[in-house]
DNA sequence: TAACTAATTGCAATACTGTTGCACTAGCTT
DNA sequence: AAGCTAGTGCAACAGTATTGCAATTAGTTA
């Protein structure tokens, strides 16, 4: 328990009671997850309260996001030495069966060759098909 | 203009004064552009009548989609051999200056090795940087 | 041509996700 | 204890996507 404590104040993050249980819900589920489905994880909590709970994971790279297409934008714990730089591009892959998001964290964005003068900066590769669940 | 109405015949699709509309738009802006940038483009069409016609240029193959991760949809013309199969993939741009999105129909979506038992279907690849015309 | 039919369009309402303002509270500092 | 600050809850709002339904148009048949 401390240990999650530990995480969120390595980030300088406060501990508060409602992050802690927002990032266990992130821990728990081990894929990328909807502000939505977050919230369905609890009986009492409000939706901004996540929300903005979320902004300030995302600010302090403990979390990463993922727009996969499918309306919502989805969250997912970063590795512990992450800084969501150029190095910490992974594809995520969108399960078209059962709907889930998964992190490939070990198979990095690949950087296309771009036409004369268009530059680099971050990107977002979503491959869609079918999970090894659903198969 | 009759040039036009062969391009949507050919697609199987009705070549009515609304969609000659929305394809000349498509065609003239040579990127990928939302429902809202489409809409501005006219007076008095209304939205859903758009919105309804992207839906049906996309059914038949006469135009792609893209979530470029602004929140709106961008819609740009396919080529007139595209099928929108995996050969057509292509990646896409967002210049995080201007907001404008690139088709990059020369630069084909890397397909990643994927984790066992993890089957491709398609994928979106958004690239996001500065445009030649905002270096 | 008149009547009939099906597709298209316009208008209004709604759903869904994300975002913000503001008041209240809990916890820490002096 | 009083004051200060970050965090939280509630409600309202914004932006985009989507649908129901009635009105219109285009095409077809009698
Ligand atoms: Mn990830
Ligand atoms: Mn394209
Ligand atoms: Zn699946
Ligand atoms: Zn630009």
């Amino acid at each position: 328990m401390k240990e999650i404590e530990k995480k969120l104040q390595f980030r300088n993050i406060k501990p508060t009671s409602m992050r802690l249980l927002v990032y266990k819900v992130l821990k728990k589920k081990q894929k990328a997850i909807s502000l939505y489905e977050i919230e369905q994880e609890f009986d009492n909590v409000d939706r901004s309260t996540i929300f903005r709970t979320l902004k300030t994971f995302q600010t302090k790279y403990l979390i990463h996001s993922v727009d996969d297409g499918t309306g919502a934008v989805k969250y997912a714990l970063c590795d512990d030495d992450c800084t969501c730089s150029l190095n910490d591009l992974h594809v995520h892959f969108l399960c078209n069966k059962c709907g889930q998001t998964f992190c490939f964290k070990e198979v990095p964005v690949p950087i296309p060759k771009l036409p004369e003068d268009f530059s680099f900066e971050s990107a977002n590769f979503v491959v869609k098909g079918i999970c090894s669940t659903c198969k």
